[in-house]
Formats: C-alpha cells, structure tokens, sequence
DNA sequence: ATATTAATTCTCC
DNA sequence: GGAGAATTAATAT
C-alpha cells in the first residue's frame, strides 16, 4: 500500500484542463494570422464555446479571449519591455526585484557541478514521481538536499520524460517515490506558496555556465520575460547568446527556473525542451496568476 | 516578408 | 577537433 491517499488531493484539480488548453493553444498558433474566433475554436474542438469559456477561466484565471490575447507576439514583446517597470504590486514579486533577494526568501539553491556530483554525490539518490500539473503530468525529482529536476509528460510520454531527465545524471540511483514527491509537486505548482518561511529548496547541478545562466533566469520576474541576449550581457558574456540558449535549453528545472520567460530578441518564442506549446501555456498562465 | 548565411560560445563525443 | 544548440544580425531572395 502506498499511501494513495495523500495522492488524491494533490496539486491543482485543474489538471486535466491542461488537455484543453493544448489543444486551443496548438489551434491558435497553426494560424495566429488569423486570430480564430472563440467560436471557430470550440467548433473545431467539438465543444461549445460556454465549456471552453469555463474551462480556460477556471484554469488560468483569465478569460479565453484574455488569454488569447496573452500569448500573442504584441504580448510578447511587451514582456520585454517591462524591464524596471511597476511590477512591485504584484504580491508574489514583492521583493524579488532586489538583486539576489530572489534566493534568500524565496527560493534557496545550491549548486553542484558535474565534478563535485561525480565525486561527492556517485551514491546520490533522486526520488521522483508523476502528478498532475497546470500543464499536464509533471515529472518530480528531488533529493534531500531539495528538488533537482523538473519535467513534463504528455498522455502516455511518462517513461519518455523519465528517461530524458535520468540521462543527466547518469550516476544517480533513481527511486519512484510517488507519495513522497506529491507535497513538493503541490508546493511547485502554487507559487504564491513560496515564501521566507516555507522556501522551495532546489539543487542546480550544471557546469559553471550553466549555473550562471540558470541563476540569471530565476531573477526574471512574473510576468516578465528576457532575451537570450539579456541573459547573456546579464552574466558578463554578451556574445554568448547562443550559448545561453542551449544552456537555457539544459535546464532541469524547468517552471521553477522560468526557462519560458527566455524569448528571442523579436518577441518571439524560439524554442521549448518541452515544447512550445506547454511554453506558451505557462506564459499565459502566468498572466492569469498576476491577478489579470 | 521570409529564407539563408556568418559569427559566436559552450558542451559533448 | 568537430558538430550541434531554445541566438542574432546581416544579407539575399
């Protein structure tokens, strides 16, 4: 018996909306031109527009034509620009926009590099489970030192994402440990959750670069978003965009360190480990969490 | 407007 | 060393 319990009331009892939204979001990027209405969109999808209304309301806090409207290029490109914009009344951000404040009260890291992992940590053991998310089944690692990896599955992808994330740390010893990572997972996904008190403890374990990068992304804050070339002047090496991207790209906590407010530099969303699809979803998800 | 090219930095094999 | 990556700016269709 594994305690199923605690399973059931985890996280988000929207996570099935996730199959919803894909779909609108797949719908709308085939031809964003053309901005569908709410009507073509329910009629392609074979439900009526009061469901799908209902839906996106209840999942990402915003309307569907909100919505719509959050994950369009325009939107994008004003993300860019919110750089030292009034973004402080936003409760979650409060004290994130000090320099550094980001780690002390909200999210404590340590970084391991490949080096330190392969000698110190050969033994190291990740525990991981599958539960549900705002955007589909997410895959939960962590140690005892905090949460080391975060991935997504779609429908019948699980063994897929696991193995993605297990060839990073090819030393590891994995453990499932569904009931023991379902807390965490409910933390996660809540960010408002995270505070002084309770602050969600990760582990980076990436090169130096990597770290850095990493670092940089966690500073972005809700509701903002960075070029890859921002990130790359922000950690002293301005030429390195393109580093940056496949750095960016190696992320293994993906959400928690907001790789998906990485854009290119013409607002556009240049690419996702998880796909483009679940980016645009988080962007637009995280609109809804500012209170819009 | 969209496609191709060159410059660029870091990783991994 | 060489190829590839979630880039970008410049140049050519």
């Amino acid at each position: 018996m594994n305690m199923p319990a605690i399973l059931e009331r985890d996280i988000t009892p929207t996570g099935n909306d996730y199959d919803l939204v894909r779909q609108v979001i797949e719908r709308i990027s085939l031809d964003y031109r053309s901005q569908p209405s709410l009507e073509d969109i329910s009629a392609d999808l074979g439900l009526s527009p009061a469901r799908l209304q209902k839906t996106f309301t209840r999942w990402a806090g915003l309307t569907p034509k909100a919505f719509l409207q959050a994950v369009t290029l325009d939107h994008a490109r004003r993300l860019l620009g919110t750089e030292g914009l009034p973004l402080l009344d936003a409760s979650l951000e409060l004290g994130l926009s000090g320099p550094g404040r980001l780690h002390d009260l909200f999210v404590t890291h340590e970084a391991m590099s490949p080096g330190d992992f392969k000698s110190g940590g050969s033994g190291l053991v990740i525990r991981y489970g599958f539960h549900s998310s705002p955007f589909g089944t997410a895959l939960v690692m962590t140690t005892d030192r905090g949460l080391c990896g975060l991935g997504f599955a779609d429908p019948g992808g699980e063994a897929e994402a696991l193995e993605d994330m297990a060839k990073r740390w090819p030393g590891a010893k994995l453990e499932h440990d569904q009931a023991g990572t379902a807390s965490l997972a409910t933390q996660v996904f809540a960010p408002g959750s995270w505070s002084a008190d309770r602050p969600l403890r990760i582990v980076l374990i990436g090169t130096d670069f990597q770290v850095k990068v990493w670092e940089a992304l966690l500073r972005i804050p809700l509701g903002s978003a960075r070029t890859y070339s921002d990130v790359a002047t922000e950690i002293g090496k301005p030429s390195a965009s393109r580093a940056v991207g496949a750095a960016v790209g190696r992320n293994p906590i993906s959400f928690v360190v907001p790789c998906h407010r990485a854009l290119g530099k013409s607002g556009a969303l240049t690419g996702y480990h998880w796909g483009l699809t679940r980016k645009r979803a988080m962007l637009g998800w995280e609109a809804g969490q500012l209170g819009g």
